[in-house]
RNA sequence: GCUGGCAUAGCUCAGUUGGCUAGAGCAGUUGAUUUGUAAUCAACAGGCCCGGGGUUCAAAUCCUCGUGCCAGCACCA
């Protein structure tokens, strides 16, 4: 006897979803998914939207031809390809289509058959027979609802019917196969959920990412700005961007004295002789700015590390200098595509917390772990959480194999020693070493590479680098490259997206916006900001005429942590009433309780 | 780089099928007001309508080539 599922739009099965036309053809049983937002359920409905939405495409475009359309992290999407050009106005069509269709309650009924069948079925297809020659089975399984059908691994729902609460999210072009080398199909992507409150949460939720764009808020708080005129990929740091930023420096540059990091500097641009000993010219030298005076070929820096080697080779070194660690805020050129480009997170000038550590084969592991100690110090210190990925050798490489070997052992092994968990992205890693790479999780859930760590025996063996041994014999030093926050560009977009502008203290533009009630109160304003200044805190006097309610308005929107006012009774008992914004408090101190209050919060972070 | 879209005042945006002197709010300046916890009132100023080139009696509006921006792809700190 065949179980009944009355409710259930799939069974699982052995931790694999097996959509009912699939159990009853093959007699499997298994526990039932229902219709709600699990991630199962999710999986199947979002799976059957798409091919809803294709349905759609197909009756509203017959030349409509189509290749994959899988569920993703954000949604679904179809890849496919129309005579006609469709844009973002086309989505309110296919949607309403989509509709209609899902009205009209189709079963989805599934089939198989042979390889050979499907290649004659699909005969003048390019699309679906590309697809065919990524499938290595026999046979293959055909899904059908109404007169549209498509080659599908499911699982798909019992029936359109069960799709009714999605959305059509994004138009746009994607290579046929994820290859840059292929033509361009249209791909839309959408979203679906088993209930309208869901979907309109998401699309609640995607709203208020928005508002927490980096680009929005730097624009808002004045943090830095592009131009046409100078350049795409070339940010101007603005006065309150440039307080932030200096105090992300400051903070930072303490905490690698404390490791033992002297802090070197290269030149901007070096010759194109040395990009070509370190292997840049012949590996990376698309990406690279390269100018010529004197018929000598400069290239400008696209990473610091040919600078650090330089410092090094400035003295012998012994086996008793080792480990030896040089740091610098490194400007940096890298020519990326236009299509890259997106605010601080993609440009083409950024200063990377740069630092190459010179060590011993023996001293690898301990120097990855105070690596690692030091990037979870900092990471800890915003609230972000980070995971770490392994990445091996790439397909450009430079180096022998076994160097490379050797290499990702060691990272393996330091990781592995110290309990620490790992991913591996197989072929990753840059082309002189293999690297792991810190990956912190944003606000909107979006990951972004900020911090690694890279292993690099490859540049010492070009650059002939040595030390003195025990027995006054050369020996090659390992090298490691790493950044932390990766660059101060990308890493202050994630932290103004992370914190929604709202800086704390330690690391706001401003830390104090001091309102005088009247002109009269002006000069306590002014003494007051001076002394902040002599504590290392930044303020703004917001002593404009205006009402003072406006410019509390004002102060509050500018996201300055904490508002003091000032009127007679404080400048009398030399005190300041305190309006907190990040406690939503309002209290008064004495000047020099409110001083000390400010004093500590700025230290009390310490990487 | 690829596909699609967009570009009007410092910012956010109006601007009809091509047709009079291109508008508004905020921000700015000036004046009045001197305020006790989220928008006081008024006046003024602000534009090569992204840049070349073209079509037209006439272009912010149409075409074309650039530049920049946006979404995604591909690439990446």
């Amino acid at each position: 006897m065949r179980k009944l599922y009355l409710d259930a739009i799939a069974l699982k099965h052995n931790d694999e979803i097996i959509d009912l036309q699939t159990a009853s053809a093959l007699g499997i049983e298994g526990e039932p998914i229902e219709l709600d937002n699990s991630p199962e359920a999710l999986e199947v409905m979002r799976h059957s939207t798409a091919h809803l939405m294709a349905q759609a495409i197909k009756s509203l475009y017959t030349n409509a031809k189509f290749f994959v359309g899988p569920v993703v992290k954000e949604g679904f999407y179809y890849d496919f390809k129309v005579d006609e050009e469709i844009g973002t106005a086309d989505l309110k069509k296919i949607e309403k289509q989509m509709i209609n269709l899902a009205k009209k309650k189709f079963e989805i009924e599934r089939y198989e058959i042979s390889m050979e069948e499907a290649k004659l079925k699909f005969g003048n297809d390019e699309l679906k027979l590309d697809v065919l020659k990524r499938i290595p089975d026999s046979k293959v399984s055909i899904y059908k609802q109404g007169d549209f059908e498509d080659l599908c691994r499911g699982p798909h729902l019992p029936s359109v019917r069960n799709i009714r609460f999605f959305k059509l999210t994004k138009i746009a072009g994607a290579y046929r196969g994820g290859d840059s080398k292929n033509e361009m199909l249209t791909r839309i992507y959408g979203i679906a959920f088993a209930d309208k409150e869901s979907l309109k949460a998401h699309m609640t939720m995607l709203a208020e990412a928005e508002k927490r764009d980096h680009r929005k808020i730097g624009n808002e708080m004045k943090l830095f700005t592009f131009r046409e005129e100078v350049g795409a990929g070339f940010p101007i740091w603005l006065p309150a961007g440039g307080r932030l930023r200096a105090r992300l420096e400051s903070l930072l540059f303490k905490a690698h004295r404390k490791r033992g990091y002297e802090p070197v500097r290269g030149p901007e641009m070096l010759k194109s002789e040395l990009w070509k000993t370190s292997g840049h010219y012949q590996n990376y030298g698309e990406n690279m700015y390269f100018t010529s005076i004197d018929e000598v070929e400069f290239g400008v820096k696209p990473m610091n590390c040919v600078g650090h080697i330089k410092v090094y080779e400035d003295e012998l070194r012994s086996y008793r200098d080792l480990p030896i660690k040089y740091f610098e805020y490194g400007v940096v050129h890298r020519h990326e595509f236009t299509g890259a480009l997106h605010g601080l997170f993609r440009v083409r000038e950024f200063t990377q917390d740069d630092a190459h550590i010179f060590c011993t084969v023996e001293q690898i592991e301990e120097q990855i772990i105070e690596v690692v100690d030091f990037v979870d110090k900092i990471m800890t210190t915003f609230g972000f959480e980070y995971k770490m990925m392994i990445s091996t050798k790439p397909e450009k490489a430079v180096g022998d194999a076994i160097v490379w070997e050797k290499s990702e052992a060691a990272l393996v092994a330091a990781m592995k020693a110290n309990n620490l968990p790992y991913e591996i992205d197989e072929g990753g890693g840059a082309f002189y070493g293999p690297k792991i790479d810190i990956k912190i999780t944003d606000a909107i859930g979006r990951e972004w590479q900020c911090g690694t760590i890279q292993l690099d025996n490859n540049l010492p063996a070009r650059f002939e680098l040595e030390y003195n041994g025990e027995e006054n014999e050369k020996i090659q030093p390992v090298m490691i490259h790493r950044a932390i926050l990766g660059s101060f560009e990308r890493f202050i977009g994630i932290l103004t997206e992370h914190y929604a502008g709202e800086f704390p203290m330690f690391i706001a533009p401003t830390q104090v916006a001091i309102i005088p009630i009247a002109d009269t109160h002006k000069e306590y304003a002014k003494i007051l900001s001076d002394k902040l200044i002599d504590i290392n805190a930044d303020s703004m006097i917001y002593d404009k005429n205006d009402s003072l309610n406006k410019r509390i308005r004002t102060a509050e929107k500018s996201r300055v942590p904490m508002l003091i006012i000032i009127g007679d009774e404080e400048v009398e008992g030399r005190t300041v009433a305190i309006r907190d914004r990040v406690s939503r408090e309002q209290y008064n101190l004495s000047e020099e309780e409110f001083l000390t209050l400010i004093q500590t919060k700025l230290n009390e972070v310490n990487f």
